[in-house]
DNA sequence: TTGAAAGCGCTAACAG
DNA sequence: CTGTTAGCGCTTTCAA
């Protein structure tokens, strides 16, 4: 059986009027008006067919697919979308939700490692492109050239005019260290993923550096944990932090996402050291799961479901037209004072 | 800018030949054979061009748009997709990774309280679903009537010849609950989402009244705690739970899914009961989450990203017209032991 | 081994 | 206010 039976085409012999009619009529252009008893034939007409329109058809005359794609980070070799992060189907959820409200769907695909994303965007005519994190230089200046409406989520990248969403990650990393200094914690550990070259978790470490710097605090290399953002490698450098424990006078660490911050619960406890009685910890995100550990961790918080309505909201307005330069969007972040910090 | 900008006409005007051989050849179609140089020359114009194929012009002339939808079970107010329990997200991650071996592309969609999915289904052409837990018997019913590829996972409605990929939930429901009666326990409780009729959650339930029948054990309404699928309703079951602990007699719980197994941990421990210690917990899934917490969990365990994979075989194979009957795929499941259930 | 041509279902000039 | 018609980019008979 075939999808999609009944055309316009039908409508129209239903209702005796010509297929400009019916099309005009069902897409309620403005510029056209008809009479009250043609429009109602129509309508008639295709309710009783049980008309749905033809996307790929519309999409092929109008070049207009009414998808957006959202890029995920993924594992390294190229295999699966890294969803283990909740923060990534939180996103995810709210990007989806936001851009069904505004009669678009959501083509989510990973890029095998011989491809890259603008490939499928441009086979799937893909209206536009959210970008979640960071990638290669190159690819920015494909995309560019590919000139699709982008919006990139959580990049610094810069020298470049796409719109972006993000929030101000150095100030965060600075909330977070401030915090736990007010607290009067002077060595601080920093845990966090890989730190690329203008990458959020940069950022947060530079906020963090600077607010040692500010305090007069130790700063030095060796307060800085990195890994993989992953609860596995919270576990691994929970652990070497747990064995440095004693010696290194650390007594609080300020973890750059939830699920790291899980993992070093558990690296910490392995090690026999207790949070927050030995080390208080504050986290960066607040998804879900930093309210089920114990102690829920006490976050900075930026509103993840916001961030994909904002970024849905950036590329239509984008495709739309109606946004033509460069904006640069900073959501507000905030600190959520849960179990995790205790003062010293 | 347009996206396709280069069309197969171009590719045949610079290699000098018609649109049917470059059609022909860049689709490898077998019926087809061209001489050495013919296809040289238009892979090399296509190449030279940065041809990218159009698939709104594909599917509308093929009827066949290679993507397929996945439903997700969403919030009530039929907003949100359910991304928060990660048992989706591992389940997506595998579907999206599979597809795309496979020249598919996954559309996700939710709808609006006023659509059914098979209508976004139709209007994008999508040329198979897979269909993630329960839905009204109505919808069933128009899927069919559709005549388009459907996988249902997790689902026990019959009487009907869709495709299906499950688990043998009632064995899993009763392995749990004999692993506790094995270790010892003779009270033991039952925490689960709503009991629909034919969903998994119900099946699970059966099987644990199985193991407690067969056994001799204790089984009384007093015993069951139902809810949603969710951390927050683990948390008020685990109050419940622990309010009723002294006199109820429970020494263990058997959970129907990880999340709500942490929940039940923070409800239990707030109402001052301890796992194992006074409560010992088998969950059902094990996602990612079952290992974070602590204890960690003992689980009946599913693979997830099997399941996923098994999904997108499954619809590949009735859209490619190899599978025709139906089928009933059964995964294999097995008890998981960690530290969330001590002997009694 | 190759090409001409008829559409797939729809939109949007343009003409009345 | 309504209809005719020319494509959008591609596949696929059918003929050569």
């Amino acid at each position: 059986m075939r999808s999609g039976r009944v055309r316009i085409k039908d409508i129209a012999a239903e209702a005796g009027v010509s297929v400009t009619t019916v099309s005009y009529i069902l897409n309620k252009t403005p510029t056209q008006t008809f009479s009250p008893e043609t429009v109602k034939s129509v309508l008639d007409a295709a309710n009783k067919l049980g008309y749905v329109p033809n996307m790929a058809a519309k999409a092929l005359v109008s070049n207009r697919s009414h998808m957006i794609g959202v890029v995920i980070p993924q594992t390294e070799q190229h295999r699966e979308v890294m969803f283990s992060n909740p923060f990534y189907g939180d996103f995810l959820s709210s990007v989806e939700y936001t851009a069904r409200q505004n009669g678009y769907h959501i083509l989510i695909s990973g890029t095998n490692a011989d491809q890259t994303y603008i490939g499928v965007a441009r086979t799937r005519g893909l209206d536009g492109i959210i970008i979640l994190g960071m990638y290669m230089e190159q690819h920015y200046d494909e995309i560019k050239k590919a000139g699709m409406p982008v919006v990139l989520v959580d990049c610094y990248v810069d020298g470049h005019d796409f719109n972006t969403v993000k929030i101000d990650d150095l100030q965060g990393g600075y909330m977070a260290a401030k915090y736990l200094l007010d607290k009067g914690h002077r060595r601080i550990a920093h845990v966090t993923g890989r730190l690329k070259e203008r990458g959020v978790n940069q950022q947060r470490m530079y906020g963090w550096k600077k607010a040692l710097e500010e305090a007069g605090a130790a700063y030095d290399r060796s307060l800085l944990y990195d890994g993989e953002v992953s609860y596995e490698y919270g576990v691994i450098l929970g652990g070497r932090l747990a064995e440095s424990f004693r010696e290194s006078g650390v007594t609080a660490a300020f973890v750059s996402a939830d699920i790291m911050a899980l993992g070093l619960y558990k690296g910490l406890k392995d090690g026999g050291v207790s949070v927050p009685g030995d080390i208080s910890v504050v986290s960066f995100d607040d998804t879900w799961i930093a309210g089920i550990c114990d102690p829920a961790l006490t976050v900075v918080r930026q509103d993840v479901a916001l961030k994909g309505k904002t970024a849905v909201e950036a590329v239509l307005g984008i495709i739309d037209g109606g946004i033509t330069e460069k904006r640069e969007i900073i959501l507000p972040i905030r600190i959520v004072e849960r179990g995790s910090v205790i003062g010293k």
